[in-house]
DNA sequence: CCAAAAGTAAGCCAAATGGCTAACTTTCTT
DNA sequence: AAGAAAGTTAGCCATTTGGCTTACTTTTGG
């Protein structure tokens, strides 16, 4: 994937990567720790957790036998970012967008507007 | 997928699908329209756009042989929501966290801390 | 020093994704 | 009525993704 938001945003599509980050919100874990909760395989848990350390959304240290997973900042507040820049674009001409719609609407009164 | 946060950050890992919504942002467009700036076959494209409007990012109203697509407000909004959800509740332990990450490197002088 | 614990490594498989072409439908425009 | 314009359908293909098992390494507790 190209950019930074093109890996974070595939990282996060997964519900059980999601279901990490919001464990690790909470604070730092074990690898076993985070696994625990989900029935899979361990070697395929550590795949979701490798792409939410290449994506640099998780960091981890091991010592010892044991690797400790906690959170990283950045990407998480580059994406809101991006989401909140294009909603204030298009929120600045919602209102004129609802107002264009519904004339398209009425203008096509018997047609199809899905699929 | 499972849940609208899926489906949402699934279509958004595509770099051609967030083109399309920053297009978008600035007001609604045909198909060809949208279709233009990129390289790819038509009907390729017009998959992208399909899953835009499948996770109801997308709309759009058919008027004659013209598609016309506009963007929904929802779940930007909701994926927006989740993401600052999660960024209050990690950033309000952070600087407990980095203090204690910083233990468990010195901790472990000579290790591995990636891969 | 030996066995359990905690990860890792390697490889296999099915389904999903993203790209293509070719052919077809519907709606203008002339 | 003919042809261009704008989508749409169908089907092919390569790569990626997400799951599994089996086997291995490194710590650590007894």
């Amino acid at each position: 994937m190209t950019n930074q938001l093109d890996s974070f945003f595939g990282a996060m599509a997964d519900p059980t990567r999601r279901a990490v980050i919001e464990r690790l919100a909470a604070g730092p874990a074990s690898v076993s720790e985070l696994h625990a909760p989900h029935k899979m395989a361990l070697p395929t848990f550590m795949r979701h957790l490798k792409v939410l350390e290449e994506t640099g959304i998780v960091r981890s240290i091991k010592k010892g036998r044991v690797r400790t997973c906690h959170i990283e900042a950045a990407p998480l507040i580059e994406a809101q970012g991006w989401l909140a820049w294009q909603r204030e674009i298009w929120e600045s001409r919602l209102d004129r967008l609802e107002v264009l719609a519904r004339q398209i609407a009425q203008q096509s009164e018997g047609e199809n507007s899905d699929t």
